[in-house]
RNA sequence: GCCGAUGUGGCUCAGAGGUAGAGCAGCUCACUCGUAAUGAGCAGGUCGUCGGUUCGAUUCCGACCAUCGGCUCCA
């Protein structure tokens, strides 16, 4: 016998081999029924896992997020099953779960349309009935890369020569589909219930350009028909509520082919906008920011000094005046230390809190353009601190704090990642580090989740991006506080010290609370 | 940028190889009924752009432009 530590903290002796369903059964009928996988030292296991020895044990069930990726995963692969069958061939990538949902990659000479979405649902359908079980089966690398391999699954050879060397490898099969996967899984097709194909879409192989573009079949999947109805009734009042279908309707703005991504903002738009700063100066002046006003476009000297020549090239735009040329700012920064440099600084002067509305200008990419939210000019609520050593923790959690405070003002959710440094970049991995490093206490001081984003920083320095959420889930990468020492060296900053000696300040740009 | 879809009057959409319609909005007149749409009438489109096929294209083909859904939520 070995003992198994419920949830709720009660000890049961089992014989030993006992499998989670049997563990499930033996508490109730009812958890039995909703039971999709176990957790046995925090760690997910399919239901047929037999237990071996003492061990913490939890069922997890359609009614937790955890037990619901289970469900969609499993969902994936029936998905991928129907689409094996309707279309031979087929290479398959990588379908998880994902929220409300999940997807699958596929590589197919068959281009898909959304009319094999419908045979493709309806061949899940079949297969539900056919009520295939989810088999599990570990094996040794070397089978699982003969076994891919043979099948010319290039894909997934890929990813087990990717796996980590200590990694155990498993498979599932389900019916006459047979993937790579860690699982755990549903103990049968016969238990997803209520499930719809939802979008095509194109997707790189892991997400690189640099790959060849996979095909992508996304679905959503729910415990019951109500809650999957529930879903797709949301989505709708979701789509009721887009800000562009908005901004037509209430006549706030419009783009028009004249420029895309240049929104055109309309009078009620304009009384949105003046109200927001109106809100946006409140807010900066009661906490000590001082505001200015630099100029759209800069000589290309300037560019080359601040770095932007080098490393922002590609997203900037050009002219020429006098025959000389000239940038047009997708940044505000250069021109904050262009006004930081009109007189001399003393210590006593920082930190020195400057806030700017500045109109800037990128060259994003046009599949990447979406109403307001990703365009090509906006202005931005920039801010330039510059600050000694010593001050740096202190302002960063003062911006933490404010842009906490404007998300929850418009009631904005939102989840915070730590992008370190790309590798088109400039400076020294010292100060790179100290920057980061820095980011990140003060991330820890507030207490906040956060996720590393590697390699994702600014050139000039690493930042703190906030992701918000947008009425469909999807997240915007919004707000971002960098901290960099690039910029006030590039521009020869100074500072009189206590004794007189002179220092470069820090230069932390927290960018865009919100833009527009 | 890449994959797929879409592109018809201000808005929402229908339509077919032979030179285009509906509703709403707009304008005019009447009604005055008070808070999403009363009646009658009028006006409004080189059917995204540019080429090609054809006796003829907005409808077929191609390119381009724009818009929409996506492009790691990692076996």
């Amino acid at each position: 016998m070995i003992k198994v530590t419920l949830k709720d903290g009660t000890i049961r002796e089992v014989e030993q081999g006992t499998t989670i369903a049997e563990l499930a059964l033996s508490i109730s009928r009812g958890l039995a029924k909703v039971a999709v996988a176990g957790k046995v030292n925090d760690k997910t296991k399919d239901l047929s896992y037999p237990l071996t020895e003492d061990a913490a044990v939890e069922i997890v069930t359609l009614d937790s997020e955890e037990g619901l990726d289970v469900l969609r995963h499993s969902t994936a692969h029936l998905m991928a099953e129907a689409v094996g069958n309707l279309f031979p061939g087929t290479k398959f990538g990588i379908g998880p779960a994902i929220a409300k949902g999940y997807y699958y990659d596929f590589d197919s000479e068959h281009v898909f349309t959304p009319e094999d979405l419908v045979s493709i649902e309806k061949e899940m359908n079949r297969l539900v009935k056919e009520k295939h079980s989810f088999q599990r089966r570990e094996v040794s690398r070397a089978e699982a890369l003969s076994h891919f391999g043979k099948l010319g699954e290039k894909y997934k050879v890929e990813l087990i020569e990717g796996l980590p060397d200590d990694a155990t490898i498993s498979m599932y099969t389900q019916g006459n589909f047979t993937d790579l996967c860690a699982g755990p899984h549903l103990p049968s097709t016969a238990n997803i219930k209520a499930f719809k194909l939802m979008s095509l879409a194109g997707a790189y192989w892991r997400g690189s350009e640099k790959n060849k573009m996979l095909q992508r079949i996304y679905g959503t999947v729910f415990a019951k028909p109500a809650d999957l109805e529930d879903h797709l009734f949301k989505l709708e009042e979701a789509k009721r509520r887009d800000h562009r279908k908005l901004g037509l309707e209430l006549d706030l703005f419009s783009l028009h082919e004249e420029g895309p991504g240049f929104p055109f903002f309309h009078p009620k738009g304009m009384i949105l906008r003046n109200a927001l700063e109106d809100f946006w100066r409140q807010e900066h002046r009661r906490r000590g920011y001082q505001e200015i006003k630099t100029p759209i476009i800069l000589n290309r000297s300037m560019w080359e000094q601040s770095g932007h020549w080098d490393h922002y090239k590609e997203n900037m735009y050009f002219t020429e005046i006098d025959d000389q040329d000239f940038c047009v700012k997708p940044m505000n920064c250069p021109g904050g230390m262009i006004m930081y440099k009109t007189k001399m600084r003393s210590y006593r002067d920082l930190p020195l809190r400057v806030g700017e509305l500045g109109l800037v200008h990128r060259h994003e990419l046009s599949g990447a353009l979406h109403g307001l939210l990703r365009v090509r000019n906006f202005t931005q609520d920039d801010a330039h601190i510059f600050m000694l050593p010593s001050q740096i923790n202190e302002e960063l959690i003062g911006v933490i704090e404010l842009v906490d405070y404007f998300y929850k003002v418009f009631g904005f959710e939102y989840n915070v990642e730590l992008s370190t440094r790309p590798e088109d970049s400039m400076g020294s991995d010292e100060d790179w580090e100290t920057a980061t490093k820095a980011l990140q206490a003060a991330l820890e001081d507030k207490g906040i989740e956060y996720k590393i984003n590697p390699g994702d920083g600014a050139f000039y320095g690493p930042k703190i991006d906030f992701h918000v959420k947008d009425c469909l889930d999807r997240t915007w990468q919004c707000g971002t506080i960098q901290l960099d020492f690039q910029m006030p060296e590039k521009f020869d900053l100074s500072y009189i010290g206590e004794r007189r000696s002179k220092a470069s300040p820090s230069h932390g740009s927290p960018g865009c609370v919100w833009k527009y």
